[in-house]
DNA sequence: ACGGTTTCTAAGCGATCGCTTAGTTTCGGA
DNA sequence: TCCGAAACTAAGCGATCGCTTAGAAACCGT
């Protein structure tokens, strides 16, 4: 499966307010089957056809629930980065300790890019094809999550316990290993979600050289922080 | 500029010998035509009108050359992937040390993908359109890239030098730094190139937990390897 | 300077594209 | 039970797609 369904896209687009669940639903089986299609041919690799067969409707009855192809995609790319900005985000809220946020915050995002890779596939990779305006949008996203992760290893560098030389380009590289999840991941491979999340938040502790500090048990003494 | 012109595209893919001279220029052109193209709205985004246009031709001209749009995007996959892996060869062969072997790897494939981000964005995210046939010589070529880095783990390991939990997702997680380089770099900004290479294999390097171990100046002793 | 080959264009083929129109079916509330 | 609204389909519009055909121009070895 690919984790929770779609169902009701988070909050509204700000779009009319619609009949009623027999429309919901198939609005959904819409972005599903759309989806699906974006993820694995591409936005412009999918016809407006394709949709509607995987929706098991009529190509007509696309238009009925959605003005444009292009529509689909922004719903599906907007819903996916809202997601992946609120786990961040709680991930943050659950702890306190910089080196606990990072690896929170490293081990959700890539794990959802493993978990909800055909999600993810397309929130990473076919922005290219948004209308300007919806792009502004998703870009906006985009920057919080940058934001989000350079605020993180700052934070860390001002509490002494990560040393990083360019914090800018460290975050840079470690959004890149999460999203590149979203590249090669199989599902049904020989690395879970879960396992994949554990190990790229090791390695992102290691990018920024986190060395534990409070409780020198019989480890070798650090004899400065900076 | 983009790195080393197209021309003439290392070796020949087995087909045609042609005329020559005239004709081999129309070619090159209508590689980069397709190539821009290509990175810039995808394969199926992209209509030989628009290459044929780019390249100052009519649309029929493009067919006196290759038999298929597909055709142009596997000559620049295989000529792209051929680049990249020599590159990886060449600095493997300039270094005898593990570490200097990776350090010079990385910095030469992440410092490509930032330098020739226009082929290396097609290189990475474009293979989906190749037919299965031509796909299938292409994942060849990726598997010896992968192949490649993990040997360079591995090597590390033995020498005693990197300390890797999981050899084939380190692998895979460096790669992932210079592929994405791909993805989100433009050129003109604040990170040039070489910078971009020479920050990633540091990154590589802490990723493997290089401590060089030769001379053990003031340094804590590295009790042992296992 | 001539003949054969290569390069190129104008025109267009059938297929498919995103999307619309006109009209039918299905539904829930009064 | 009936009615207006919502959901849907059959058919098709004009545009564009990848690619082909027929024939004109440019080129090169002799």
């Amino acid at each position: 499966m690919e984790e929770r369904k779609l169902g009701t896209m988070s909050q509204d687009t700000g779009r009319a307010p619609r009949g009623n669940a027999r429309g919901e639903l198939a609005r959904v089986r819409l972005l599903e089957a759309a989806l699906e299609s974006f993820a694995r041919k591409g936005f412009h690799g999918t016809s407006t056809r394709d949709i509607a067969e995987a929706a098991g409707m009529s190509p007509a009855a696309v238009y009925v629930h959605y003005p444009t192809k292009e529509q689909l995609l922004y719903e599906l790319s907007r819903a996916g980065h809202h997601k992946v900005r609120s786990r961040m985000d709680d991930a943050v809220a659950r702890h306190t300790e910089p080196a606990d946020r990072l690896r929170e915050v490293v081990r959700e995002f890539a794990a959802w890019h493993a978990r909800s890779q055909v999600q993810a596939r397309v929130v990473q990779y076919e922005m290219a094809a948004l209308d300007p305006g919806h792009a502004a949008e998703i870009a906006a996203l985009r920057r919080d999550i940058e934001t989000l992760m350079r605020r993180l290893l700052i934070d860390g560098h001002d509490a002494g316990v990560f040393r990083v030389d360019d914090p800018p380009m460290t975050a840079l590289a470690i959004l890149s290993l999460g999203i590149d999840v979203a590249r090669w991941y199989r599902p049904g491979g020989e690395w879970s979600p879960e396992r994949i999340g554990d190990q790229y938040a090791r390695m992102a502790l290691d990018l920024v050289h986190y060395a534990p500090k409070a409780p020198p048990s019989r480890r070798r003494s650090r004899s400065s922080g900076a």
